[in-house]
DNA sequence: TTTATTTACTTAACACTGTTAAGTAGTTTT
DNA sequence: AAAACTACTTAACAGTGTTAAGTAAATAAA
């Protein structure tokens, strides 16, 4: 009964997919914290252990959720491929990783806030480091690569380059995200909102780009 | 008897800082997740509704020990009042930051990383919006407008490289912090460990910021 | 001095959480 | 027909933050 057990196999993965779909319905919806392995399992009609015979524990769900992040970024870094001048393509980067950052809070948070994802990986993919991290980052170091390859930042480590680039971005939407930024703009006595304030200030990491080249 | 309802004050203030005291014990030896109500409770010999008594609820405990983190970063910033020079200061400040979020990891999180003090202020703290933070970034920007005074970063908003001089050292310090950072290190194929890595970026942010002033 | 009230704290409980051990129908294999 | 395996469930453990209700002691009022 080879064919049967395909059948099985098939349904193995149907309802982990449905697990994960329940895990993401609750997670964009109330965020990661409130969404519980009771409440997964409620929502698929199913018993709270039975999650436990699709996912080895919660990490592995918050790790599964981090890739479907990832998923998310990579369709609008795709879209970013068409950008020929590898200076554009850098500076696009930059505001679509903000621009998807406000848009999916929780998603970045899950990606690259939260450090449950990543003891996972720890400790049951061992070959692997980072694969989902190591393609984003491997993009943008790509981009930079190409910059220097056309003349610009050539006294500088692409590596340190591609780095900095990345922690500005994450700095300012971490910010953003953890609600320090609101808290805090009327000290900055500008009339700009907390988004406003997370973009001006990229621009003007562009412009400190721009200047360096 | 006045004297001795100064005595009850003294008293009950007296058991607030225990129980402070004791968060922060247990907090800095298991960190924030770890540190329960009721592990509180035992350390100081009361009943866990006994804490209820001298804090609304743990985001409040978390507010204290976000305070307490301040009392620390401050001290460091106290230090660096005698550098002269601006722009040496302003140096200064992102190492002792840095520095300071790698030997508080902990402290840093609940300071910087954390919504759940920032909501105790939003619900319970209307008059001033975040002081502690405040008082941090006022520093940074009283020494961003010291430069420009000297000449320096003449052509830009004082708030706005302030805000990215802090969000470029925060970027830094979280992917640190949530061991984003060590899972990539070897895809930068350069041999520094994640920490190396931290500050050879900044200081490369320090050369930029050289390169342009 | 006796009664009433306030203070400081505790016990018990609610409604959750992640996770595991043990058990149970139903299907498949022997 | 009997044994073995699969897929799932029930019950339970050990914890979490938090609140309502109760108690003993100290103070204030009669």
């Amino acid at each position: 009964m080879i064919e049967n057990q395909a059948k099985k196999q098939k349904h193995r993965e149907d309802l982990r997919l449905a697990i994960l779909e329940a895990a993401k319905k609750l997670f964009v919806q109330e965020g990661y914290e409130a969404t519980s392995i009771r409440k997964i399992a409620k929502e698929i009609g199913f018993s709270p252990t039975t999650i436990y015979l699709y996912y080895r524990d919660k990490n592995d769900i918050a790790y599964a959720l981090h890739q479907e992040g990832f998923l998310l970024l990579r369709d609008r870094f795709m879209a970013l491929m068409s950008v020929d001048n590898p200076f554009e393509r850098l500076k696009a980067i930059g505001r679509n990783y903000i621009d998807f950052a406000f848009q999916n809070p929780d998603y970045y948070q899950v990606m690259f806030m939260m450090k449950e994802p990543m003891t996972f990986l720890d400790m049951h993919c061992v070959e692997e480091e980072w694969p989902e991290g190591k393609r984003v980052l491997d993009f943008l170091l790509g981009t930079v690569q190409e910059c220097q390859a056309a003349g610009l930042f050539t006294n500088m480590h692409p590596s340190l380059l591609a780095f900095q680039a990345w922690s500005t971005v994450h700095g300012l939407v971490t910010l953003y995200i953890t609600h320090h930024l609101s808290k805090i703009t009327e000290t900055f006595a500008i009339d700009f909102n907390a988004k406003e304030l997370v973009s001006q200030t990229f621009e003007q990491y562009i412009s400190f780009l721009d200047r360096i080249k």
